[in-house]
RNA sequence: GGCCCAUUGGUCAAGCGGUUAAGACACCGCCCUUUCACGGCGGUAACAGGGGUUCGAGUCCCCUAUGGGUCACCA
């Protein structure tokens, strides 16, 4: 049985939206799931269209995301070169074949002219079609304007009867009347091939066996079989996805604002989680399972499971299976990603920072959200005291007052400065005192933290800020309790 | 507008002629609890509409509606 080869064939714009990532994923996957091989490919036939960097934006994502080529600009393969600029007069001859079989003709049209039987057929509510003017040009006169330079390009010729069909691995059977083809342009005024043209010859040169992408080629994929078959070469494998977009609907774009990938990774999501997340974008395993790893899925991916429809992207819910990742972690990974984070939020002082991961990793759904909910170890802030009020905790300011009061020996004798030692002797005093846990321990939180909500409780807090800092946020705490009391 | 494709809860989705129509996210409630979160338990919520075919239709066929795609010297 032949290899099967895939290819991702991007053309560089510098943004790799979700749709673009899947895309790739799930050629990359039919390639490994049949043991193939898979294949990156730069289409930058549109000179104008040239972005600094944008290739660098693929090689990254690709690279983050766990997808690795086998083929590449990068790292070579038997079929280069990977680049389509690169190739650039390889095309022409086999469009010249293609003229020689009678497939394909040469139009001297002027774009003025071309524009003008545009317009005059839009408004008709016709669709535009190229009327095969240059198909019955003289070959004297073709000849003469040939040799003097004349601009020109190269045109299919389509059938104009008849139909073309073809199977569709995910969509089934597709069926176009010939008479709706038109005339598609191969060869471009600059001599450069468009992407149409360009990628038959390559996916045919370079062996791929399987072209899987969006459902937007769905109905174009007629014409390039009609090339395929124009030249005698095996049609591929057709595997047509169907879009992703955006909540509400509508394309997925760098300009309403979606992230790309890197953007997700940026906002401190696990390149692990969204690979995990897009796979079941248009994808399913056929029973309840959700989680999945790129390994995994090299095994369990299959094109039966892949869905007819659109699928919207929904941040919630890769926002949660990011966090169900991040609870996966063991402590010291988590640890290790969660200190850049820590920097951000300018931490100072002696904290136990492994104290504050622990209590922390339970909580976090991105990383990026750790700086605003660790800002107060950073500096407590300037909180009113009627935060010491909790209806459920049994709290007012009075009683917060003397519970902060009589915390302050407790903690200055204690000896081992831990969560556990910490809350078992505030909870005896909770007892001797005859109130509830919560009397002694909101207090405790509101004063350490200053905020209605924090990361962990009281004696948690104190765990992570050290005896000092504690010791000097609660007296901060009565200050103002008493200040405000007095008034 | 022509053509192509799609249509199960707000979202992702299972289902492939006979099911009380799974599961997950989100949302709501309860429990646990040192706030929040985690965790546990439970709940609201769907076969776009209409015709057929069939003993029987979310599943097959047709029509309508809605949504998307496509019609470049862009990829």
């Amino acid at each position: 049985m032949k290899e099967v080869r895939t290819r991702y064939a991007p053309s560089p714009t510098g943004y790799m939206h979700i749709g673009n990532l899947r895309t790739a994923l799930y050629e990359y996957l039919v390639a490994k799931v049949n043991n193939g091989k898979f294949v990156l490919r730069i289409e930058d036939t549109d000179q104008s269209r040239y972005v600094k960097g944008a290739v660098d934006v693929v090689y990254s994502t690709l690279k983050i995301a766990g997808i690795e080529h086998d083929e590449g600009p990068d790292i070579g393969g038997e079929y280069g070169p990977y680049v389509q600029s690169q190739r650039k007069d390889l095309y022409l001859p086999y469009a010249k074949q293609l003229i020689d079989k009678g497939k394909a003709y040469y139009c001297l049209c002027t774009r003025e002219r071309l524009d003008e039987m545009r317009r005059s057929l839009e408004s008709e509510n016709l669709p535009p079609k190229y009327d095969k003017c240059c198909m019955s040009l003289s070959r004297v006169e073709l000849e003469e304007k040939l040799s003097s330079g004349y601009p020109y390009v190269i045109r299919q010729k389509m059938p104009e009867k008849g139909i073309t069909s073809y199977e569709d691995a995910v969509y089934g059977t597709i069926s176009i009347d010939n008479k709706e083809l038109d005339d598609q342009i191969l060869i471009k005024s600059d001599g450069l091939p468009t992407y149409n043209f360009a990628n038959v010859i390559d996916d045919h040169l370079m062996k791929i066996t399987h072209v899987v992408r969006g459902s937007e080629y769905l109905t174009s994929t007629p014409k390039y079989n009609l090339l395929y078959e124009a030249f005698g070469w095996d049609i591929p494998v057709y595997i047509h996805l169907p879009l992703i977009n955006k909540p509400g609907g509508g394309k997925l774009s760098k300009r309403t604002g979606d992230p790309s990938f890197e953007d997700l990774i940026e906002m401190g999501y696990m390149a692990e989680a969204v690979v995990n997340y897009v796979a079941l974008l248009g994808w399913s395993p056929g029973d309840d399972r959700e989680f999945f790893s790129l390994e995994s899925l090299c095994r369990e991916f299959n094109i039966k499971g892949i869905s007819k429809s659109p699928a919207i992207f929904d941040i919630k819910k890769l926002t949660w299976m990011n966090g169900e990742y991040i609870r996966k972690l063991s402590l010291d990974k988590f640890h290790q990603l969660a200190l850049p984070y820590y920097k951000k939020a300018s931490l100072t002082g002696q904290l136990n920072l492994i104290k504050l991961s622990e209590v922390l990793q339970k909580r976090t759904e991105t990383f990026g959200t750790i700086p605003e909910n660790i800002d107060f170890l950073a500096k407590l802030p300037d909180y009113d005291t009627s935060l010491y009020i909790h209806k459920k905790m049994k709290t007012n300011e009075e009683n917060s007052l003397v519970s902060l009061k009589a915390i302050i020996p407790i903690m200055e004798s204690i000896d081992k400065w831990e969560n556990d030692v910490l809350f078992e002797k505030l909870a005896a005093l909770a007892r001797e005192m005859g109130v509830k846990n919560g009397v002694i321990l909101w207090p405790l939180r509101t004063a350490l933290s200053g905020k209605p909500v924090s990361p962990g409780g009281g004696t948690e807090l104190a765990e992570i800020m050290g005896r000092e800092e504690t010791l000097e946020r609660i007296n901060i705490g009565i200050d103002k309790l008493k200040k405000q009391l007095s008034s």
